[in-house]
DNA sequence: CATCCTCCGTTCACGAATGGAACCTACGCT
DNA sequence: AGCGTAGGTTCCATTCGTGAACGGAGGATG
C-alpha cells in the first residue's frame, strides 16, 4: 500500500523541486496575488503603485512578491529615475513566456467564470 | 474556512467579480493547493485519500478546496460506494476544459523551472 | 461478537501569512 | 518650510494553514 511517488509529502517549498512542472511552475506563481501581478505586467504596469492600486493588495504583501518575482527572474527592476531614485518591475523574457499560460487562464475564466453584477464582456 | 459562507467580504471574493477573465479564474482556481488538485485530477486521481497521499496538503485544507472546487462546478461529487458510501470526486466539462491553462503552466514549468536535484550529477 | 482497520472527513491549538493603517526616506514643487 | 509623491517598511489584529487527534460508518479478522 505504501506509494513511492516522488511527489509524495510535497510542502510548499519543495514544490521546486517536484516532479510535475505544474507544480514547479506554481512554486513561483502559485501565489494569490503574484499572477495577478504579472497580468497587470502584461497590461503595461511596472510601477508599484501602480500594482497597488489596480490589485488593491496590502504594500507588505506586494513587496514582498515583487522581490520573489524579481528573484525568480520573472521580473527585472530597473531604476527609471536616477534623481529621485526610483525602480520599475518589467518582464523578463521569462516572465514574457508565461504568456500562453496566462492566456490559458483567461480564456477559461472568459468561458466559465461570468462576470455576475452587469451583463458586459 | 467556511468558504460556503454568502459572504466572507475577503478580497478573494471581490476577484470573482473583477472585469479580468484571470483573476475570475483564480478566484477559484487560484489558490496554493487547488490548481494541484485539479492536476491531480487529469492524473486520474479521484478519491480523498489519493490527493492527500499525492499532495501532502492537510486534511482540513483539501476538505475546503474540494468543497470550493464542487461548489464552483469545476469537479463533481458522486458516491462511488453505496454501503460505505464514499465519494469520488471527478472532473466535470468545466474542469475539463482547465486543461489548456494547465498545459500553458506545464509548459511553462518545464521550461523555465528546471528540476534543480541537489544530488543531481 | 469484539476489535481493529479504512475512508472521509471534522475539530483543536498554534504558528505563519495577510490585511489595514501608519510611518519613513528621498526628492520635487511652491 | 511645508506639502505631495513614490516606494517601500513596521506594527498589530485577524485570518489561514498545519499537524495531530478525534469521529463515525462500514468491512475484515480473530
Amino acid at each position: 500500500m505504501e506509494r513511492n511517488s516522488p511527489s509524495k509529502a510535497s510542502r510548499w517549498d519543495e514544490l521546486a523541486t517536484d516532479w510535475c512542472p505544474v507544480a514547479r511552475a506554481l512554486s513561483v506563481i502559485g501565489d494569490r496575488w503574484t499572477m495577478l501581478i504579472v497580468r497587470d505586467c502584461f497590461l503595461g504596469k511596472s510601477r508599484f503603485e501602480e500594482f497597488q492600486t489596480s490589485l488593491g493588495v496590502t504594500r507588505h504583501v506586494l513587496s514582498d512578491r515583487l522581490k520573489r518575482l524579481v528573484e525568480h527572474g520573472v521580473l527585472e527592476r530597473n531604476a527609471y529615475s536616477q534623481r529621485p531614485l526610483r525602480y520599475e518591475y518589467r518582464l523578463s523574457d521569462k516572465g514574457r513566456d508565461f504568456a500562453p499560460a496566462l492566456v490559458g487562464l483567461k480564456d477559461w475564466g472568459k468561458k466559465h467564470m461570468p462576470v455576475r453584477k452587469p451583463a458586459a464582456t
